[in-house]
RNA sequence: GAUUCAGUAGCUCAGUCGGUAGAGCACAUCCCUUUUAAGGAUGGGGUCCUGGGUUCGAAUCCCAGCUGGAUCACCA
């Protein structure tokens, strides 16, 4: 980088850079700093009276600074929050030169520098615990200017707010806006309940292939890469159940797996690429005992997280406490529009969408209309926990049928505030049937239903072995996290979000032009005949250039000589 | 993908009717013996997202593009 794409202030830090060096202070120095305290012990243990934490030392990241003659605050950052240091000069500098005081702390140090202090903790006059610095160590230079966002009484004044800029710079966003680190310090505290949870009963962690010949285990678009040694192409997972099941197969009673699953559909405000989903198998399970165990597993994670059930999400309060309502599709139906679709063959539910005003067309069969139904009509009216149970077999491949319907299947799934957050079935374990609903996803999918499911045979050997009575269940991680810390953005809970790639459209100036070999008389011409940059220029052939500039030439009755083709040539691959 | 809003200093934002680009914080210089969004004074800092167009003149009006947000559509 030239110092000419550099802001002022930026330059100025690189300065104290080079005068830090010649005054013999490294600013990246190699060794470690003993580190005995944190911010957080002298907000919280720090007791005058008891006079504790008289020989600290401390490091973190500079946040401000208050010059005033000789003495100085500045508030110092570590990962537990800020504490106010004092530093006064004839302490620092107890000799005749005070170097490391007017020079090295008041011109050299900067808001975002990291340091090392050792001092002891007082109270200041106004009342507020902080250290008296002793002697200070720059432990690494900031180059760039952190944007400050000063706080009084809860109010944020200049809070660094830009989406885009929090989203592609999170390191930025985590250092200047706390509240954004305790989202994520909540998202593992969930994962690790969860984790202990599982653990206790003795179900197994395990971890299956991300890269897949067969996408399988949902209904969605995947990413496609290829493997040069095999040289067969391969799929990022769109999800691992079939994978767990095998596991189930072979032996283990109980599996679960934190899982990044990959869709290659839209983004919005609650769909990113790639997101977590954990997924759960136990043996000798149904799918109502799996009800059970899912309320109870939101209801710790809740207590955990906040020590009560009720979460805030938006403008509504979603009570996590368990046991939470049940309801079949069917009735959700009947309750929202008044229409029991029980025994409707596939014309009569066609025609009932249609009364409804619900889009379908088509290549939809009976259960994606049935689908259609709830998801328009009743999906977003279950805001508290509700479990819709029995879904049409048609939509669930994967999911046995029901005991006492063979056109529904043994599946839940829980809504809250809305949307969906658990999928969950009574595990197919019938190896002829589970072919036979491949082979019906294979007629869906030859219908143009882009979203029906590849044939997994190697996956149907292993039920041709025999799986136990199994129930299973996958919950969005993503989404828990948003429900659980009041987030609207499943940005928010993703450290780091899918962005459309930076980048800046260069513009090059005639020098750049000539560099290549473009003659000076031509390099301003160029730039207004459209060729804004050298690599714009590159993309297009030699003739086409050729002609354009000549053209411009003509037109703009240029008082220079024409150019030759070959020269254009030579501006290309030069 | 559609609609819509936005993009101005390191950050947060003003910018009137089209007429020399502004504030606060941050930064620099000087002064200053414990301050709390926090000392005082002075000063520097701009590709007004990019490219075209209209105009004597564009941050401002028009067109196209880029990036992001919101809403909708799609999507478990």
């Amino acid at each position: 980088m030239s110092t000419t794409d550099l802001s002022e202030q930026e330059i100025i830090r690189r300065n104290s850079l080079t005068d830090l060096r010649d005054m013999g202070i490294e600013p990246y120095p190699q060794a470690g700093y003993e580190v005995n305290a944190t911010s957080h012990d002298i907000r919280e243990v720090f007791d005058p009276e008891k006079g504790n934490f008289q020989n600290v030392s401390m490091a973190g990241r500079v946040m401000s600074r208050r010059i005033m003659g000789k003495a100085s605050f500045a508030e110092l950052m570590d990962e537990k929050g800020r504490i106010q240091l004092y530093f006064n000069r004839d302490e620092i500098c107890p000799g005749e030169d005070k170097t490391l005081y007017n020079e090295v702390f008041k011109k050299h140090l900067d808001i975002g520098d990291f340091i090392g202090v050792k001092g002891y903790a007082f109270v200041t006059q106004t009342g507020e615990k902080s250290l008296h610095i002793k002697e200070f160590t720059l432990l690494s230079k900031s180059l760039r200017v952190l944007p400050v966002v000063k706080e009084k009484d809860g109010v944020l004044y200049d809070a660094f707010t830009d989406p885009e800029q929090r989203y592609r710079q999170r390191y930025v966003d985590l250092v200047v806006n706390p509240q954004v680190k305790e989202v994520f310090i909540k998202r593992a505290k969930i994962i690790n309940t969860m984790r202990q949870m599982f653990n206790e009963q003795g179900y197994l962690e395990v971890e299956t292939p991300i890269l897949q010949a067969i996408p399988g285990g949902a209904a969605a678009r995947p990413f496609t890469t290829h493997h040069n040694a095999l040289n067969i192409p391969l799929y990022l997972r769109v999800a691992n159940e079939l994978y767990l099941k095998r596991l189930i197969v072979g032996g283990f009673d109980g599996v679960y797996e934190f899982a990044k699953d990959f869709r290659n559909e839209g983004m919005d405000r609650t769909h990113n690429p790639e997101f977590t989903v954990m997924e759960i198998y136990v043996a000798y399970k149904d799918y109502f005992w799996m009800m059970e165990f899912t309320e109870q597993m939101l209801e710790r994670v809740a207590m955990a997280l906040h020590g009560h059930t009720k979460v805030k999400v938006g403008n509504n309060e979603i009570d996590f406490k368990a046991p939470y309502r049940r309801l079949t599709m069917t009735d959700a139906i009947k309750e929202r529009t008044g229409i029991d679709i029980t025994g409707m063959n596939e014309d009569q539910l066609r025609k009932t969408c249609k009364d409804l005003h619900v889009e379908v067309d088509a290549t939809f069969g009976k259960g994606k209309m049935i689908d259609e139904l709830f998801g328009s009509k009743c999906e977003h009216y279950l805001i508290q926990p509700t479990f819709i149970t029995d879904y049409p077999i048609e939509m669930s491949p994967l999911c046995k049928r029901h005991r006492s319907n063979p056109e529904l299947t043994e599946r839940f799934e829980l809504m809250v505030n809305g949307k969906e957050l658990c999928n969950a079935y009574t595990e197919l374990n019938d190896p002829i049937d589970q072919l036979g609903r491949f082979q019906d996803q294979m007629k869906l999918s030859e219908k143009g239903d882009d979203e029906a499911m590849f044939i997994d045979l190697d996956f149907v050997r292993a039920l041709e072995y025999g799986m136990p009575p199994t129930s299973g269940m996958g919950i969005g991680i993503d989404r828990l996290t948003m429900f659980m810390t009041g987030q609207e953005s499943i940005q928010d809970v993703l450290f780091f979000p899918q962005m459309r790639p930076e980048k800046k459209a260069k513009v090059d100036g005639p020098e750049d032009f000539v560099n290549i070999g473009v003659p000076e008389v031509w390099a301003e011409h160029l730039i207004k005949a459209g060729y804004t940059s050298v690599a714009k220029l590159k993309e297009e052939k030699a003739t086409q250039i050729h002609q354009n500039l000549n053209g411009f030439r003509k037109k703009n009755k240029l008082e220079i000589p024409a150019l030759q083709l070959n020269e254009v040539e030579k501006w290309l691959n030069g």
